[in-house]
DNA sequence: AATGAATGAGACTTCATTCAT
DNA sequence: GATGAATGAAGTCTCATTCAT
């Protein structure tokens, strides 16, 4: 698994838009004389991608640079190029991972015509597609650890993941409580209720249970859409 | 030091109210004889109880054990008379730190007379005073930082605590699909359901949602039971 | 040339009362119990003393801080249990070579009778036998080449060694003048001239000119303070 | 590339002023054609008056390649184009920084009729506004500062900086004392003490007094000159 | 000639661990 | 039992130097 397929597990229609056009320039061009330079662009998510995953496997202050470095197949120095401190390669790395994750899901939501409910199922699976069975499912656990000591990131990954999220959920419930097929509840509340057992499911996935239980996923959150379903259905509609 | 017999070491009916009881007698008592021996006794707890807050805090890579040390109000040599090195520390404070909490919620459940739905709601919020509103809230969110690192504690705290709190919930569900008042669910399938909005509850408490969000944990708490329950009732009744 | 020397080199009587009594007890006491102790006391002065040696020698930013702790004979740890960081060393050697000199200094002239040339001159060569002879003759040096990169630790030198040193210069002509001995001339670029040829005695013998040429200290100074003293006589009064 | 033979690529009868001339021409110049070529005599003056700056101003340790490049607006390779290694560069620009100096001291000098005292006056603030007042200020503070890890350079300073300008200066005093003008005084020890206050102000100016204290430096070159002359004046001839 | 990306040795600094007292 | 001074391995970060383009 080396970094430049990590860059094309990106859903390939989502993100074109969004990632900056050199990255995705980067497969397309068919002239050598431009390597060197197309090499600088990329090398970033070069190295963010590499972080990325030890990041997510060791934690932020076990993972060491050159250690980093070395699975990037660059020198230490290399490393300090692109990246100012460890803590900026962090930034980075969550940037990288997580902004193309939202936007995606974002035009999955924008093209999407359906119930409330058939949305928040299809968008609940979307999303494990695209997160919980890539490498990006240890995101998660990596800004749960990592975030007390980095406050700052904490702010940032709230702030445009998290709201940008829940916005997305805000918007569904509202949707299903304005057609009369969800009940009237607190909308911030429900929507930590549907989040919630998502992010553990990548959590549990990653740190406790990762050796000792195997979570069948699909089961899990089908059970938790319907959970979620019936228990926001108005009374005359059971879903 | 085996993980057990450190466990064992623990006054057996003891919970968080009665280990702080001998310590504060540690210093009321009269006789001044025994305070050499007792004081020996209640060592490891007080260090442990140090280092559990600053586990929680910090992480575990960053916490120092000079800080431990003098939180603890010893040298740093000390700790080494009772812990052979940082991990044998971080493994004492954890088993400590649930142990107790644990025995309180069985002891809680077997004393409990009511409906499955009665007994899941009391349960959850008996759950949330032992160690929500405590400093134990800190420790899921450290055990999912630090498992990865520590496959072994990963395993005991699997083991020991979530197989032990699974079952108890697990009792529950149980009962109230025999008597009829449950749907005929996959058991471990909603064990997960149930309990990943508390931990994330935890979790968010302590890490990403520390400064940014308040969430009110009683309307958190009791939608979440609602939606539980309402979602495992059988059809002709709705909880 | 082990540190210990170094601090009996000040002048035994003057530093008595300046230099803390720890570093003077170091020598005197005999029970051998306490030396664990008194080691410590003692260290930070050596290892000061070994660094002031290689700063001298090679300048602040050549001098490898592994190179401070072998000479000393201490692991490069331990030199951070006294220094927060090679910086504060830099400092603790500026104030430990200077502070005791001035001291010294301003003793010898306050139990000094005579003319004002007379004090001049036996001032001057004072200062030379104190500094210019011992290793402390390398501190102009240190402070010319380091200042511009620690501001902070020029204005203590200015504040604390300069100005202290131009204020006995100041007097010494000042009672000159008012005794009708030497001429009315501006004290301030008086004492300019004064210091000027003197401190460039230091630094030459650290400099430029340490392998080319041997200045003749004495005549170079008997010459500088007979124009001094004849630069500055009344008329009536050639010295 | 030895020194002399860097030297030597200056215009022979250049001062500070021509080589500016040239720098300047080099782009107000029409013919297009000739710059390219122009420029590449130009680039090794063009880079060390980079260093020289940065060197002076934060010491040679302290100064990067970098910023000498970025300053010269070259590339950072460009320099080793020019100059082998750091300690090159450091040499080249002690070189081209000094010599001129002393061409045009010699000069003045050569050109000049007077008595041995008004040539030691002039020739005292010729040097100040040649040196003094000019970025090349710096330079005594530098080569006492580094002369220690640079031998070969102390060497090179002193035999072709220190020796002709204290050729300069013996000159002026044995005229004076051939014509009874001065006593006869050691040479050596007289050139030391005239040159001593003159390098001090350079060195006070960049280093320990930068920010703290204003030196005149008129009044303070006017006194000197001033206690130069009357210390060396013969009996009869009081200056 | 010129670039600037890449390197890697080496600097400062931290901290878990040990041990003489 | 308790201390705390001492250690040294290992980490992050810097920067002079090289070399493919």
């Amino acid at each position: 698994m080396n970094p430049s397929s990590f860059v094309n597990s990106f859903p390939s229609g989502a993100n074109a838009a969004a990632a900056d056009a050199s990255s995705v320039n980067l497969r397309v061009g068919g002239d050598r004389r431009k390597q060197r330079s197309r090499r600088k662009e990329a090398r970033p998510s070069e190295l963010a991608a590499a972080a990325l995953e030890l990041f997510v496997e060791r934690g932020f202050a076990a993972t060491r640079l050159d250690d980093v470095a070395a699975s990037a197949g660059v020198s230490k120095g290399t490393l300090y190029l692109y990246f100012n401190s460890k803590e900026a390669l962090f930034k980075a790395v969550v940037q990288e991972a997580i902004v193309p994750e939202l936007i995606a899901a974002e035009q999955f939501m924008a093209n999407h015509r359906g119930s409330a409910a058939e949305v928040l199922r299809e968008l609940t699976f979307f999303w494990w597609r695209h997160s919980g069975a890539t490498r990006l499912a240890g995101v998660p656990k990596l800004m749960i650890a990592e975030s007390g000591n980095f406050p700052e990131l904490a702010k940032y990954y709230h702030d445009h993941v998290m709201m940008r999220g829940r916005a997305l959920l805000g918007a569904v419930l509202a949707r299903g409580i304005e057609s009369g097929e969800f009940r009237r509840v607190d909308l911030e509340t429900a929507i930590d209720l549907i989040i919630a057992p998502v992010m553990m499911l990548h959590v549990w996935r990653y740190s406790v249970c990762a050796h000792e239980r195997e979570i069948d996923a699909e089961a899990y959150l089908t059970m938790h859409c319907d959970m979620i379903i019936r228990g926001f259905a108005t009374e005359g509609n059971p879903a």
